[in-house]
DNA sequence: TGTACATCAGTGAACGCGCGTTCACTGATGTAC
DNA sequence: TGTACATCAGTGAACGCGCGTTCACTGATGTAC
């Protein structure tokens, strides 16, 4: 294997990666891999093997593997809610409807990052109320408490809240699954993903 | 490894199986073991082992595990349209809703099989329109088309459907990926997938 | 400025693992005469 | 009814594979004196 950029110089180890700089390009590697790979097709020796390392240079970074896929998980949530925080302040009155369509075309084109954030076994059980400020949950409660005003029946913001979100989820894997035709998909996302399907 | 009712006599290896019946005993014993695990944890080995069979013989009735799979998720597709079938002839004027809410409780009670029919890689492009009489797409077609009436916008049709499809496959999701409370989610399905949640 | 030393991020070798699949085989079955 | 034979669903042994992880190690670094 050729070194490149990313790769550590054979004779002083730890000039390419001291101060954690390991850590962030296993991280980067793994988040490259995730664009055109899922996340249980990668493998922890893949992943140093691109990076120029040993395998076992990596658990000095990460305690085991799921460890890793967590951090690839973390940035994975980070940016989603980045792109929908982006996506609402630039949509004016329908705000709510543009975040949830920034949710699918995030889907859509992170399907390996995508997937792995909702991996069951990873993190789950968010539950709504309990996600960190600027999360997908977070902003998912924010969104519906603006929509129904003061004084909303909470039980009916939360019926309303996972109506949304299972819109745009279920949306997103059919078309990553190819269940509806990808293009056909893409094209309708604003007409399926409307703001009176989300707020009735 | 001691033999129960569906192994194969070792004196006698085709008593127990003569006519394609491995096959069958290998299909139960997959579908078992999708109840409590997921697809890429099954292995051939694993279920020719509880069958009480040598993993080589599964090869004389699939050709590779591929094949064992989409056997499994075959006959997945066929409980699930099955479900809301009965669902929505069970139902009155809310037979849409029904068979919506019989989707996602479905997927509910059989995680690893849910997951495996719409599993990428193994069927995918169903495209509502192409989709063999009975089958979950069929249904959503033939469940939009009445709703709409005979006049309707073949466009708006197809956004209806993938929007009614998209919410119960959502909720389905995380429900399982524990995004949703579990119990919650149960009990908020039919206020989630209601009549006017799917038909506006 | 020079020296001794502790630290710790890397290394290559090795571990046990279970997998999918191939192979040459065996022996019960059903069939033709 | 008896015998020879083709069929073919099973068998156990073996293949190569890549994996996650552990191990004892090395050697560059930064620090204390």
């Amino acid at each position: 294997m050729i070194n490149n950029d990313n790769s550590v110089n054979i004779k002083n180890p730890r000039a390419a990666y001291h101060h954690g700089d390991l850590r962030t390009a296993v991280v980067v590697e793994g988040l490259r891999m995730l664009e055109t790979s899922a996340a249980e097709t990668i493998s922890l020796r893949e992943v140093a093997r691109n990076v120029g390392v040993s395998a076992p240079a990596v658990y000095r970074h990460f305690p085991d593997k799921s460890a890793f896929l967590k951090a690839l998980a973390a940035e994975g949530m980070r940016r989603l809610a980045r792109d929908q925080a982006v996506a609402q302040s630039h949509a004016g009155g329908e705000g709510f409807a543009a975040s949830g369509r920034a949710y699918v075309r995030f889907g859509i084109g992170n399907p390996g990052l995508f997937r792995l954030i909702f991996a069951s076994g990873l993190g789950g059980e968010h539950d709504l109320g309990s996600d960190p400020e600027g999360s997908a949950g977070w902003m998912l409660r924010e969104n519906v408490a603006a929509m129904m005003g003061g004084g909303a029946d909470p039980q009916q913001s939360r019926v309303l809240a996972y109506r949304a979100w299972a819109l745009v989820h279920g949306l997103t894997l059919l078309i990553l699954d190819n269940q509806i035709n990808h293009d056909e998909g893409i094209a309708l996302i604003d007409r399926i993903v409307s703001a009176d399907s989300i707020q009735k």
